[in-house]
DNA sequence: ACGAGGATGCTCT
DNA sequence: GAGCATCCTCGTG
């Protein structure tokens, strides 16, 4: 398995996000071997995007880009890797698309798991069924060992990395909103295998809703 | 099947 | 302090 070459990710985002259907995410993870999943589902993220991570990093009557915080890594070399916590809890994989310069992402959010599936299944104890491993963005993270350690990495070499696979035929593609934005829902950027059990059960288009419990603050928070 | 609610930490205002 | 590119458990039907 050779990683995709670097010209893969400098292109369209839309493009890249299309064509990664079918693609392995490859790990080879320090102590439980080669984890391998084909990807199933994917979104994009563009700089003209309301959703994007680094929307708030670029003038808008300039076109500049401030090189500031965690987002300026969507800015960077196509083929690295952007990964960060969401919620709280997950972590989430995106691969930087576009020229250096140009801001833009593919976000994975599911997989069909191919080789490692004991090592998965240990570090996913509530996973009932084998699609339950990787079907959704915190969830093949979690199963293949990716954490913020493999922030502003290169995808195009191990440990982590994207194989050719098999690419999918456009009529097992199916293009739909985005998961879980309050932002952006009108733009059909997600990218699924259609006939696939191991696409994620999120809700296209569907804004999250509003926090209603008391903000968390009280006499036994932290330590 | 589906909805509600809680857990949890980082970034930006 | 608000707002998340989520997941899990537990309730109801």
């Amino acid at each position: 398995m050779r990683p995709l070459p670097k010209a893969f990710y400098a292109r369209p985002t839309l493009d890249v996000a299309r064509d990664l259907l079918g693609r392995l995410v490859v790990h080879d993870h320090p102590d439980d071997g080669t984890l391998v999943g084909r990807i199933v589902e994917t979104e994009a993220y563009t700089e003209n995007d309301p959703a994007f991570h680094g929307w708030g990093l670029v003038d808008r009557s300039t076109g500049r880009v401030r090189p500031e915080g965690r987002a300026y890594a969507l800015f960077g070399e196509p083929g690295d890797a952007y990964v960060y916590l969401n919620y709280g809890i997950h972590w989430l994989l995106n691969a930087v698309t576009e020229e250096a310069g140009t801001g833009g992402a593919v976000l994975v959010r599911a997989l069909e798991p191919v080789l490692g599936l004991d090592a998965m299944r240990r570090r996913r104890e509530a996973a009932r069924r084998p699609r339950d491993l990787t079907n959704g963005p915190g969830k093949l993270t979690s199963a293949l060992g990716v954490d913020g350690r493999h922030h502003g990495g290169t995808l195009l070499e191990t440990p982590l990395y994207l194989a050719a696979g098999e690419p999918v035929d456009d009529t097992e593609v199916e293009a739909t909103a985005r998961i879980g934005l309050s932002k952006g829902n009108d733009r059909d950027w997600r990218f699924i295998v259609r006939a696939s059990e191991f696409v994620s059960p999120g809700r296209p288009g569907v804004a999250p809703k509003r926090r209603r419990g008391q903000p968390r603050t009280g006499p036994e928070r932290r330590r």
